[in-house]
RNA sequence: GCCUCUGUAGCUCAGUUGGUAGAGCAGAGGACUGAAAAUCCUCGUGUCGUUGGUUCGAUUCCGACCGGAGGCA
């Protein structure tokens, strides 16, 4: 029988942390961060990590496990959420995988195995220069000649995903359409219980969303970012939100309102993102916490949890993401 | 009180020599396999302040009224 998870996503500032720890202590369990930037150390408010006295009461990872001065991705997350599952697993206990990072949750949950293969900087940078002189387009004529498969997928403008078509066929010799293959032959060893929280009315997600950006600043959000301006931010930490609008204040370079309204904005945009993505994930059970109360949320998820943990058929569907398009052209 | 400017999308504004309108931002939808809080794509949103006149036809021209800004007394 496969090793049961349960698994936590929704919007930024819908409530995921309350609800994990509540179903940790009915179930038992521990929380496994699924957070690309509660990573880092020294990125504790704008970030919303769960507080010290919530993490002495369970036991949270993958928060806190690398200096904000270092880079950290994707294949990183797979390596170290498996371990972090397998623990707790170990000690008996549930292991609760809690995050709004919708590409770190659903490449563990469909198992995507990354290959031995890395990435080349020097090379990025090279193609990078190379866009900069003569356009996204040349890049794109590159990959075509490459692999015609993933360049058909991308848009001129894709330069990122370009870039990293090119760099994987530098790096290994195989196109990207082959190593996704490769990266999902098998299905995951565990099976999962996929919990979906949401407001039914958007408006009420950004007042909350607008809410806690202004509790962030009273919790000392800006002194938090000055303890770091010293300290050089690695190029993926330096992305979260809140950091980079700060710094251009501290600098005068803008209003502390334009600081804070940009800070709300950019983090309603994240929201939709991450709504975006989560929502073709058609396994996650959704409830909307503006139409029940916070009560009503946990004994639902509480009952179902229950029955997911006792049932001996524990055969998930996999592959509904990124095999979408495949799975049409099946039936 | 008089004079000038102004009122067009949620916001800032363009425009129509009279044939019911378009940019940016905001917003919505989508994509996403080693940068993902990143990155990329697509898409609208309208009593053109109100009311009367001229006109086949007014958001556009004219008058009145109402709001806003400035100036003079």
């Amino acid at each position: 029988m496969k090793n049961k998870i349960i698994v936590i996503v929704g919007p930024t500032a819908v409530g995921k942390t309350a609800l994990s720890l509540s179903l940790a202590e009915t179930f038992g369990g521990e929380i496994i961060s699924a957070d690309s930037m509660q990573v880092y150390k020294g990125l504790d408010i704008g970030t919303a990590k769960a507080t010290v006295s919530e993490r002495k009461r369970i036991p949270h990872h993958l928060i806190d496990i690398v200096d904000a001065s270092q880079e950290y991705n994707l294949a990183d997350f797979l390596c170290d959420c498996k371990k972090a599952a397998d623990s707790i697993l170990a000690k008996g206990k549930v292991p609760i995988l809690v995050g709004g990072t919708g590409l770190y949750v659903t490449s563990f949950t469909e198992n995507i195995r990354l290959h031995e293969e890395k990435t080349d900087k020097e090379y990025r940078e090279f193609l990078l220069s190379v866009a900069a002189r003569e356009g996204s387009s040349v890049l794109k004529k590159q990959l075509e000649e490459v692999d015609p498969q993933t360049a058909g997928r991308l848009h001129d403008n894709d330069l990122k995903r370009i870039i990293r078509a090119l760099e994987i066929y530098h790096i290994t010799g195989k196109t990207q359409t082959e190593m996704n293959e490769m990266s999902r032959k098998e299905k995951s060893p565990y099976c999962f219980y996929k919990a979906g929280l949401n407001f039914s009315d958007r408006n009420l997600l950004y007042e909350r969303i607008n809410l806690r950006v202004d509790q962030m600043m009273q919790n000392g959000f800006l002194e938090e970012v000055k303890e770091l301006q010293d300290s050089t931010l690695s190029s993926t930490a330096y992305q979260a939100i809140g950091y980079r609008q700060l710094f251009l204040f501290l600098q005068g370079k803008i209003s502390y309102n334009d600081a804070l309204e940009k800070i709300k904005m950019e983090s309603r945009r994240y929201a939709k993102r991450q709504l975006t993505w989560f929502r073709r994930d058609p396994e996650i059970h959704w409830r909307y916490v503006d139409l029940l109360s916070a009560e009503e949320t946990r004994s639902y998820f509480i009952s179902e949890i229950e029955t997911f943990l006792n049932r001996r058929e524990t055969e998930t569907e996999t592959g509904l993401i990124f095999n979408r398009n495949k799975k049409f052209e099946k039936s």
